[in-house]
RNA sequence: GGCGACAUAGCCAAGUGGUAAGGCGUGGGUCUGCAACACCCUGAUCACCAGUUCAAAUCUGGUUGUCGCCUCCA
């Protein structure tokens, strides 16, 4: 098959054509999400792009196996051993044990991602599942002499490698500038400042409920070691995309590589896609400071999580997107003339094929133009403006929502499904009424039927069709 | 202090050398008993300054502003 996908690579700061290692097929990793507390909807972001990327890719005919892991260990909120684990704080919180967070978040994530019609990757897989897989590769690691141990801790030796730094510009200089945020506490085990661990086995605090027995003694995983682990472990040697938001580049992914190309001797992974963030008026959105917003809040103050996805997929992947309830409300209002407007097309006819290839591949254009989900947007808007009968459009609308994955030919609903029939036949038979009231010019009668559907929140609609109408 | 990104109409946003896509909103109109829907019409010279060029939002240099990363973060 014919390579067309261009994409950004972190690791070139270029954008490049995609090319698998293997000719049509893809190994996908993704960095999951720390289960200690609900994901917002600036993490989300992220994985509404990914999953974008995978779906772009499926729809260009590359056979995608994609694989996520799940944190459920050995996230500190500081690497210097000073920081508590994130999935403790989060029990300590809940009064619940480790496990029992774990497992209740690592539910809702996929929750909210169902309804952000974000497809589960196909392999997924929690961190504490593989601890013998990273004793295996912490083993080999000290055997080449990529780690040392110090104080009862394995660590990286980031001084075995001539370029750590391999995404930025920065280099060894590096070594003088760490450090120079004030909150930023030191481990004094370390050889160099940017060495990082890969098992503990001391910590300062003695409550960490998760330990395993390991060469080193009773001990935990440190965070990065996980995401080389669980990639290798489903997808080989050879990776093609690594993604992840983009302040995993640095020290996440930077280390993930030191650790996997020092641990396979070759080059790991082609090419790393980096989602930019949400901001909110003040900037990052963050799980600690502003309002934490999340799928079901949004849900609660009547939004379609959909919405949201539109209102990501408006914007590029890699440009800072600002989140504000205006905005939504913008692309609410979009969002929803968009489907009705689908939702009225009529199957007649048959499909007009060369018509139906040529829209497709403008829509296979702006998607392999770094996923350019605007100007794909834009080629859904343009397609339903298009000189084609209504066959051919709904099955394009059709078509790109395998990738968009906005519901597209959902419609409004009608009511219908959500009602029982009790009440349907008696709304029904309102709307009867208050036609005959309107044929015999009895307005007072036809908005006081209506008004009072209305309160039980059934609302009417005159269109050309007729009467239609829904309950909210 | 170092590294990096971004700056296009009220809002979101495309466009990387040839006189500014698209969406939402606004205003006007058609339709309608009214409302809603739908449809039609309606708007910017691209942060600022200097330069390169026949030609720049698009290239170069500078200025300003916003944001991110520099061991919690998607």
């Amino acid at each position: 098959m014919e390579n067309r996908l261009k994409i950004y690579n972190s690791l070139t700061r270029k954008e490049e054509l995609f090319v698998p290692n293997e000719e049509g097929k893809v190994g996908m990793y993704t960095c999951g999400p720390t289960v200690y507390h609900y994901a917002h909807i600036g993490n989300l972001r992220s994985y509404i792009m990914e999953d974008l990327l995978e779906k772009t890719l499926r729809y260009l005919g590359y056979d995608v196996r994609r694989v996520m892991n799940i944190t459920d260990v050995g996230h500190l909120s500081s690497d210097a051993d000073t920081g508590e684990d994130k999935m403790l704080k989060g029990a300590k919180r809940e009064h619940k044990t480790v496990m029992e967070i774990a497992r209740f978040y690592t539910q809702a994530f996929f929750e909210d991602c169902g309804k952000l019609n974000i497809k589960r990757p196909d392999v997924v897989e929690p961190a504490t599942n593989c601890i013998r897989e990273f004793i295996h590769m912490i083993t080999v690691l000290l055997e080449k002499g990529y780690a040392y141990e110090m104080g009862g801790n394995i660590y990286f030796d980031t001084s075995r490698l001539e370029n750590y730094h391999v995404f930025s510009g920065q280099d060894s200089d590096m070594e003088l500038l760490v450090g120079v945020r004030d909150d930023v506490e030191e481990d004094a085990n370390k050889k160099n400042k940017s060495d990082f661990v890969l098992w503990f086995t001391k910590s300062k605090f003695e409550d960490q409920e998760l330990k395993w027995e390991s060469p080193w003694g009773l001990g935990y995983p440190g965070w990065h070691i996980e995401c080389s682990c669980i990639g290798i472990k489903h997808l080989g040697e050879y990776m093609d995309i690594h993604c992840g938001g983009v302040d995993n580049i640095f020290p996440h992914h930077t280390n993930e590589i030191a650790q996997s190309e020092s641990y396979l001797g070759h080059k790991w992974c082609n090419y790393w896609f980096h989602v930019h963030h949400l901001n909110d008026k003040a900037g990052k959105m963050s799980k600690s400071k502003g309002d934490f917003l999340t799928v079901s809040l949004l849900e609660s103050k009547g939004y379609d999580p959909l919405a949201y996805r539109l209102f990501c997929l408006q914007s590029h992947y890699r440009k800072p997107l600002e989140f504000s309830y205006e905005n939504l409300d913008n692309v609410t209002s979009a969002y929803r003339k968009l489907r009705r407007r689908i939702g009225e097309l009529t199957p007649e006819g048959e499909v007009e094929q060369e018509k139906f290839a040529d829209w497709k591949k403008r829509f296979e254009d702006a998607l392999c133009d770094d996923l350019n989900s605007s100007m794909a947007l834009t080629v859904l808007y343009e397609m339903l403006k298009a000189d084609m009968n209504d066959s051919t459009k709904r099955a394009l609308a059709e078509s790109f929502d395998q990738v968009l994955s906005l519901d597209l030919l959902a419609g409004e609903a009608d009511g219908a499904d959500t009602v029982d029939g009790e009440l349907e036949a008696y709304v029904l038979s309102r709307i009867e009424e208050r036609a005959a009231a309107k044929k015999n010019r009895d307005f007072a009668m036809a908005d006081a039927i209506r008004s009072e559907l209305a309160e039980k929140g059934i609302l009417l609609e005159d269109t050309r069709e007729g009467v239609k109408w829904k309950k909210v």
